[in-house]
RNA sequence: GCCGAAGUGGCGGAAUGGCAGACGCAGCAGACUCAAAAUCUGCCGAGGGCAACCUCGUGAGGGUUCGAAUCCCUCCUUCGGCACCA
């Protein structure tokens, strides 16, 4: 007997423990079915997870169970990218080890995430701050160093008090994104990984990623910011005597407009720029240029990021002068506070006539304003003097190159300053180096040992992992326990055999996590980071689910490690896409991007730091993990934001209450028949029509509407079985449950399996086939349609769903009410949309 | 400023050129109950009408079409990303 109460508490943990057992979801390296790899981006174990998690994790979930079922050999695996700050941040406030902290957080999330059923490879799992994970991420680091990817810069970093350096990405509006403190910069040397060397194959690469949405690859595509111009170089003869080896005495520029080179009437450099101290020299401003460059970065501070463009343009005249190569004129050098260092070559060739930056400058200083670009067509219809006109037109006041547009100024101003040697068409971008090192303790030891005699050398690949010493001592936190820790630090030169240091420097998270997707398919390898051969036999992953907020970051750093692991020869990943829909992809790591929406609460993210969360755990005890699961599919579009909602969980649990009352009533039903009579007909179509609904909706990732037509599904067969009480046809109302149970798997599992083995299903639900349906059944016989006069609706008729259409609109001019509209008009159109519609028109 | 996404009942949303509001929540009325909870049944965009029905209605305005939430143009609002990028 089905007891009356729905108890999923026992219900949740008796077909987790089943699971557990059976090892359902482990994957199989060499089972012959074609392979499915979905990855879900694995979380920082926060130590509890709330329900903003579980809408994260039950998308993938879903579509990994969706795919088992139609017999894909699915790999969905899960782990910890265990450290980071709040680690470190826990240990200070509660006087205990990084270490310590993030095993207690790493058990409790992984007891929670087995809580929700979700069916990851658990014997897969990698947790970054693992040695035997972190060894190889430094094996990695050896790798890029070997190829030369990898070098020492002195750089200006972006400073957090509380933080230390953090990367572009993790400055938000001039203050750390964690802690909100004022960012300053600070000149720093650090590891630097040479990514703007794939910028151009990071940037091609997209273009191959349909399976990823447009909004992403346009992020990636502007962080890159490829654009095309002209670098040109200014010979600056005063400084000749002044500039050290290795430099010329010129200042070259990059601009997009070389067109617009004769109307330049001065250079703009930044006050940073490497050369501005000799420039000051020779003119004999190098005081004034100390003292400017330190107005303009406190300045920069004040202004912050998001309004700098309203800054009211200031510079500097440094006293010497450059050359044009185009007509030999001299120009000013300004140092200016509009110029930035780290974009182009931190300088700028000065045209105030077509460009508005330099207008306000030259208007601010009077400077010369000159116009060299008119329109295509006609006269220019701008007073040149009082605003810049930035359009392209057709060249003028440019000597030889007078009436060209600018393509052709372009190209023959290029040719003739690389005949000149002076420069040419150039490619510049955006990217940057990334920056591999961080101040901290809880991360990835940076596996270099600096010798007096031999300079930085790489720690031999036998002696890795370099491990984390047990004990961090906190009690001096503005810099990172490592750097006060001498013993540790201690270590022998690989060249020389003599003493030497410890790098202190810790790895950026981000590079635990740039290839975590790549372990997951040789997890327990100790001779390499992974197999070739069990990579190729997984990647590239076929759906990759996670959060917008690593549109750029996370998503950008693992292309490039791929991209630069394949460039070494360690990796294979051409296998096809499961549905043949999308290209074979050589080098890239995700074939399609799914990303979720966020979870709100009263408005504001839901997150552990606002104190808005609602509790995972809770959420269980209270309605289950199957109500959970199911209303976080329920509330909306997955890719949509979702407002956390409790009466909306309440209606979840109403259904799956319905669904377990209808099993009862049927199972506790005694008449079995063979006899199939026209309730049982109706139930067999609504069968159908679910299956149908519900596959394509799973395919289509619409999994809201998937469990509205589970809904509508139930709604027919209660009001089925209730016509059908005291008959006999309890057998129909059994098949329908079962595919009820099926269709009902990838998002509430357990309740999915109970049924199942209640119902008489043979071995577990998640691991039965897919039901099919018949495209026959669902086709109704009749069918009800509206006629429209006009394009209102005016009446409807009910025909067979095969009649032709003659005799559709034969039926549709019967009808009384249409007559009635037609009284006294003329039917000029008529339209039959079969099955859909059928439309007069009339005058 | 540039790029991207979105705007539909009281609420979450459905419909991607063909009956606007599926499904759910909330609300109202009723059944069961001594009562409550749970459950079940019915109603549920606005205005008009006793009613059958009629008119209006998908951020605003225009356009294409027999027909537009859906396609095109202009504008407004909200959210996300980038930003003195030369």
């Amino acid at each position: 007997m089905v007891p009356e109460q729905y108890n999923f508490t026992a219900i949740e943990s008796r077909w987790q423990a089943q699971w557990e057992e059976r090892g359902t979801f482990r994957a199989v390296d060499d089972d012959p079915r074609p392979k499915l790899y979905v990855l879900q981006m694995f979380p920082y174990p926060s130590g509890d997870l709330h329900a903003g998690h579980i809408r994260n994790y039950v998308i993938g979930d879903a579509v990994a169970r969706f795919w088992r079922m139609r017999d894909y050999n699915v790999m969905h695996p899960m782990g910890f990218d265990s450290f980071g700050l709040p680690a470190e941040q826990a240990a200070i406030d509660r006087q205990i080890q990084p270490s310590f902290w993030i095993e207690r957080c790493v058990a409790n999330s992984r007891r929670q995430f087995k809580r929700y059923g979700f069916s990851f490879d658990w014997s897969r799992e990698v947790v970054t701050s693992d040695p035997a994970y972190y060894r190889w991420t430094q094996w990695l680091f050896l790798k890029f160093y070997e190829m030369g990817l990898i070098y020492r810069k002195q750089i200006e970093v972006n400073w957090c008090p509380e933080h230390g350096v953090l990367a572009n990405d993790e400055v938000k509006e001039g203050t750390c994104w964690r802690c909100d403190s004022p960012v300053v910069r600070q000149k720093m040397e650090q590891w630097c990984m040479r990514t703007t060397q794939y910028a151009k194959r990071l940037l091609d690469g997209l273009d191959r990623l349909p399976g990823w949405t447009d909004a992403v690859r346009t992020m990636q595509r502007n962080w890159i910011g490829e654009s095309s111009g002209t670098h040109i170089s200014f010979a600056v003869p005063d400084i000749a005597e002044l500039v050290p080896d290795g430099f010329a005495p010129e200042l070259t520029v990059f601009t997009t407009r070389v067109d617009t080179i004769f109307g330049c009437t001065f250079m703009a450099i930044a006050p940073d720029h490497p050369l501005a101290e000799f420039l000051a020299q020779a003119g004999g401003t190098a005081d004034q240029l100390q003292q400017f460059a330190a107005d303009c970065a406190r300045e920069a501070l004040e202004y912050g990021v998001a309004d700098a463009e309203d800054k009211p343009k200031r510079g500097l005249r440094l006293g010497v002068d450059c050359v044009n190569p185009f007509n030999g004129e001299t120009l000013p050098v300004f140092a200016t506070n509009y110029v930035v260092s780290d974009f182009g070559t931190g300088a700028v060739m000065a045209v105030p006539g077509h460009d508005t930056r330099d207008h306000a400058f030259a208007r601010e200083y009077g400077l010369a304003i000159r116009e060299v670009i008119v329109p295509l067509e006609g006269e220019s219809t701008v007073d040149i003097q009082q605003e810049a006109c930035v359009e392209k037109g057709r060249c003028v006041n440019s000597g030889p190159y007078d009436g060209l547009d600018f393509p052709a100024a372009k190209e023959q101003m290029d040719a003739w300053l690389a005949e000149q040697g002076q420069g040419g068409n150039a490619i510049q971008y955006r990217l940057r180096d990334w920056n591999m090192g961080r101040q901290r303790f809880w991360g990835a030891p940076i596996p270099m040992v600096h010798c007096d005699g031999c300079g930085w050398q790489p720690v031999p690949v036998a002696e890795l992992p370099v491990e984390l010493p047990d004990e961090a001592d906190y009690s001096d936190i503005r810099v990172s326990p490592l750097a006060n820790d001498k013993q540790w630090q201690q270590a022998k030169c690989p060249a020389c055999g003599g003493t030497a240091t410890r790098d202190t420097d810790t790895m950026t998270t981000f590079m635990c996590s740039a290839w975590y997707f790549l372990r997951f398919c040789d997890p327990h390898n100790e001779q390499a980071p992974f197999a070739a051969d069990k990579v190729a036999a997984w990647l590239p992953v076929d759906y990759y689910v996670g959060g917008k907020e690593h549109a750029v970051g996370h998503l950008l750093y693992s292309r490039f490690v791929t991209q630069a692991l394949h460039d070494a020869g360690l990796l294979k990943l051409t296998k096809a896409d499961h549905e043949h829909k999308l290209p074979e992809l050589a080098d890239e790591p995700f074939r399609r991007l799914f990303n979720q929406g966020i979870v709100y609460k009263d408005g504001a993210k839901m997150s552990k730091s606002r104190g808005n969360v609602v509790s995972a755990d809770d959420l269980a005890e209270r309605y289950g993990a199957d109500t959970a699961r199911l209303f976080a599919f329920f509330g909306g579009p997955a890719d949509q934001d979702l407002e956390w909602s409790t009466s909306g969980v309440e209606g979840c649990h109403r259904f799956l209450k319905r669904v377990w009352r209808l099993a009862r009533a049927v199972l506790n039903g005694q008449a079995i028949s063979d006899t199939c009579g026209d309730i049982c007909r109706q139930a067999v179509r609504a069968r159908h029509r679910a299956v149908a609904g519900v596959t394509e909706d799973l395919v289509n990732w619409r999994f809201n509407t998937a469990i509205a037509k589970q809904m509508e599904y139930l709604n027919e067969l209660e009001s089925l079985w209730q016509q059908a009480d005291g008959t006999d046809e309890s057998q129909a109302f059994q098949s329908a449950l079962l595919a009820l149970s099926q269709l009902l798997s990838p998002f509430a599992p357990h309740i999915a399996e109970e049924l199942w083995q209640r119902l008489g299903g043979m071995g577990l639900c998640c691991d039965s086939d897919w039901p099919l349906y018949d495209p026959q059944m669902l086709v109704e016989d009749t069918v009800e349609l509206p006629v429209q006069i006009n394009g209102k609706v005016r009446g409807r008729i009910t025909v067979a769903t095969e009649a032709a259409e003659e005799d559709v609109l034969a039926a549709a001019l019967a009808d009384e009410r249409v007559a009635q509209w037609l009284e006294g008009k003329q039917v000029v159109k008529r339209i039959y949309v079969p099955g859909r519609m059928v439309t007069l028109v009339v005058k």
